[in-house]
DNA sequence: ATAATACTTGAACAACTGTTCAAGTGAAAA
DNA sequence: TTTTCACTTGAACAGTTGTTCAAGTATTAT
């Protein structure tokens, strides 16, 4: 015969367990700013500006060169990490050249690619 | 009178700084597989799913229900995260207990975290 | 002024991603 | 064996994301 059953957690299987993890989990807006702030850096066309940027500031043709791509599809990508904080600007003329914000990025980049090379 | 307009970089506008950033570059593959890692970060319920990991073990239950999503939503996350080795897991009967796959992982989490608390 | 250039931006489209739903495992209890 | 339970998996669907294309802005040159 059946029956409605009862789930793990209605019978609350780990009731310790869950109180714990619940205790120590930071604020979900931190979590959610968290996943946003990876989330810029897990696009490969992202990840190839801020490397090409890593030693050099470089205008938006340049960049475009490098990577092999239009100058528009790098442009919106460039909006996307200025609005990040992860790329500055400075404007001479018609140029606009793009850097990296701060030293902070090099160090976050540079600890990323020592990870994948463990 | 209209020409065909020379492009910046057809024009070779920083030709040195153009040849620096490429000798510096990481391999293509390296970069792929970066973005490719913080791509895994990027999501807001992996997150959470690792940090309600990240003292205690857990089962597939316990973690719907404390991030108040259902266990298949869960399992196809902890799936991902498995694949990429960011999690381990044991089988205790018809309970599967995960748990953060090393302190390295932990080391990351909060970097992150205090990167966004800055 | 007008034209040219370096870049930006909005809309559209295709590709990708996360969740749901339903069906399917595997282990243990009856 | 059959049933139950904890979990997994595949397909579908909606929402998101990255690139392209065309049009627009800002600055300099003529």
């Amino acid at each position: 015969m059946k029956e409605i059953a009862p789930h793990c957690c209605e019978k609350l299987l780990h009731p310790e367990r869950i109180a714990h993890a619940n205790g120590q989990m930071p604020d979900e807006e931190d979590l959610f700013a968290l996943a946003d702030f990876y989330k810029i850096f897990g696009d490969s066309t992202r990840i190839r500006i801020l490397f090409v940027l890593y030693e050099t500031e470089l205008c938006v043709c340049d960049i475009a060169e490098l990577l092999g791509m239009t100058v528009s599809a790098i442009s919106h990508q460039l909006r996307i990490l200025k609005q990040a904080r992860l790329v500055k600007f400075r404007r001479a003329g018609k140029t606009v050249y793009y850097s990296l914000a701060d030293d902070h990025i090099h160090a976050i980049l540079a600890q990323g690619m020592e990870h994948i090379r463990e």
